[in-house]
DNA sequence: TTCGCTACTGTTAGCGCTAACCTCGATGCA
DNA sequence: TGCATCGAGGTTAGCGCTAACAGTAGCGAA
């Protein structure tokens, strides 16, 4: 009993506070406590360690709890504990299919273990993503969880002094001291040029838009396998800052055209791009794959539909959602993950469009 | 240095704790503040109320509370001062681009006035909704955006006794005590079926999937346009509880034809839906509108590519969420917004398909 | 000179929880 | 019988911030 005059008869009544509920008007902990006839934290255990509280006296703190509309207060929680059940995931965009499925991973682990997820989207902009780090420090999470490694040098001390972990999604790092869960994009740019080259095409373009670190090392992959096979061609390839979009793939074969490229083949750095090419193609007529083939990446629900049908690569992101949460969930509860970086692998799917 | 003996001389050793910083190992306010040589609210002055301290002043706190790594405790803020500065935003689904542009809306109107977005994901059900709202209400949102007006009667319990505002997106309430900003359904419903009959289609089969409220309002202005031209008829509409999806659609033209429907024109409640509609129909040699006009509703960007081009109704959803953020705004400093139920229309996009 | 006022900065007292330690009675075992 | 042990609960003391009030200095007006 902390300030009040307390029971003892003359009280004075003046300075005499017994708090009924909080400023906000909600029921707090001690309001259900002194309902219940126990001490608060009674009540915090009944709610976060059950085991050490009578059964039967658990549930009729629950079920008084309930009735009164009493809800943890969780800043409350979060600065008495030093632990705020709360996880923060940066990723570089929403409209991006890829990510959203990620989240939904990330999700469906975290939920269930009690932890939120504090969603930031960095628009590709390792400035956007430094201001972000910033701003979702200030709730103190638990862990973080990023996309790529593409950090300003500012982003990279905030990382390093922060005692929560980090796990990296998306690109898998060689330096043993940071965690990652994703997949080659190397690797697949690699696995597409060399089937395009098995399927007999030797004028094979790129188009890399957006730029980010992923989309280069899909180029990366494409190169080194057209330069074994003596194929590169600096020439064949586009390198464009907008973003990856239906629209743009189909003005990328008009461009094509205008530029009288000599392309049997062209390989799009996104799924989206592939499609509007495609679509473009039927709509000026251009036979695909007969008189130009159209690969793309990542395989979105559509590039099954598409008339041809799209030859992509599977990118394994519900998977990597998942699974960078595990590692995080382990790191959270002290445990060292069964590994650091964690390679999903990709699919290659060839369908009608090569 | 977390408990070191101070500096004057005759200090009793024994329970002098001056914390040079906090648990987790981070600076904190009263560290900055020792530094400067200011007391702690001059520094918590200088970050939330710039014009209460001197101008000079304010930039060495800032410098230092920079140079020392100083971010400050979101947890403690909140339970200070009882604002959180938060928003729990629950949407239906994240892989629908819909509500993907909406909490793009949203973002952009919070963030800039240092609102962060709790997001949630209810998959279309109430009873996960309601468990949302109570993981969320732990957050003591300063205000909630909500989908919808489908809550279970817990729900509603929570949101009633709730003082926080709470603005409703996507349909219109007619209730004035509360908040909401969308377009009609309903209408967008009528929009397209009146067009299908101004065209000369006299068997118009509708297709309603995921079956929540806003399918269900677009299906009764479907249905009320039917009526009015003496032309509806039951076995021409397809309800099923599937989530939205291309697939779906292609399945659904199959469908048609196993079922000999006599449709000659389809409405499909989500663009989705139609666009898988139209690749079968491509894939199948049905000629589009020729031999089946399709319709779709929400214009997705891949809608204005398809061959041919979808016909549907375009939504506004990314100024809704723009709009039901700055109503909320409003609420939250305390100010009327302009209007309490905000109609931001429809666009009805006649294309090739119809 | 005194008052009132503005412009800053400080002091005090919590916000609603939980970590850490403590009490107390029941139990088991030598 | 004595004592360690355990289970179930309580006490105390903050976590790191901010609201509310309290100075204090400087300055112009009466």
């Amino acid at each position: 009993m902390t300030t009040h005059g307390d029971d003892q008869a003359a009280a004075p009544a003046v300075k005499t506070r017994k708090p009924r509920s909080s400023r906000t008007g909600r029921a707090t902990m001690a309001d259900v406590a002194e309902r219940v006839g126990v001490s608060a934290i009674t009540v915090s255990r009944a709610f976060k360690r059950p085991e050490l509280v009578a059964p039967d006296l658990r549930r009729r703190i629950l079920d008084t709890a309930q009735s009164m509309g009493y809800v943890p207060n969780q800043a409350a929680s979060a600065l008495a504990s030093a632990r705020s059940m709360t996880v923060a995931v940066l990723i570089p965009s929403m409209t991006n299919m890829v990510f959203v499925e990620t989240l939904a991973g990330i999700h469906d682990m975290l939920l269930p273990r009690g932890y939120r997820a504090l969603i930031g989207v960095t628009h590709y902009s390792p400035e956007e993503e430094e201001r972000l780090i910033r701003t979702y420090l200030q709730f103190q999470p638990d862990g973080l969880l990023l996309t790529g490694t593409d950090h300003t040098a500012v982003a990279r001390t905030y990382l390093s002094a922060l005692s929560s972990p980090t796990v990296h999604m998306m690109e898998l790092l060689d330096d043993p001291d940071s965690l990652s869960v994703g997949c080659s994009q190397e690797e697949g740019g690699r696995l597409m040029t060399t089937h395009l080259l098995a399927r007999g095409y030797r004028r094979i373009g790129f188009v890399a838009v957006q730029l980010d670190p992923r989309t280069l090392a899909r180029l990366d992959g494409y190169r080194h396998a057209l330069e074994e096979a003596g194929l590169y061609d600096e020439a064949r390839v586009w390198r464009l800052p907008d973003r990856s979009s239906i629209q743009l793939g189909a003005a990328m074969i008009d461009r094509l055209r205008a530029e009288n490229s000599d392309c049997d083949a062209v390989f799009f750095c996104n799924d989206d791009l592939a499609q509007g090419a495609l679509f473009q193609c039927q709509r000026l007529g251009i036979r695909v794959p007969q008189q130009l083939a159209i690969a793309g990446f990542n395989d979105l629900p559509a590039s099954a539909w598409t008339t041809p049908t799209l030859t992509t690569v599977a990118t394994p992101r519900y998977a990597i959602g998942r699974n960078a949460a595990a590692m995080l969930l382990d790191l959270m509860d002290g445990r060292e993950p069964p590994q650091r970086r964690l390679d999903l692998g990709l699919t290659f799917i060839a369908r009608e469009s090569t």
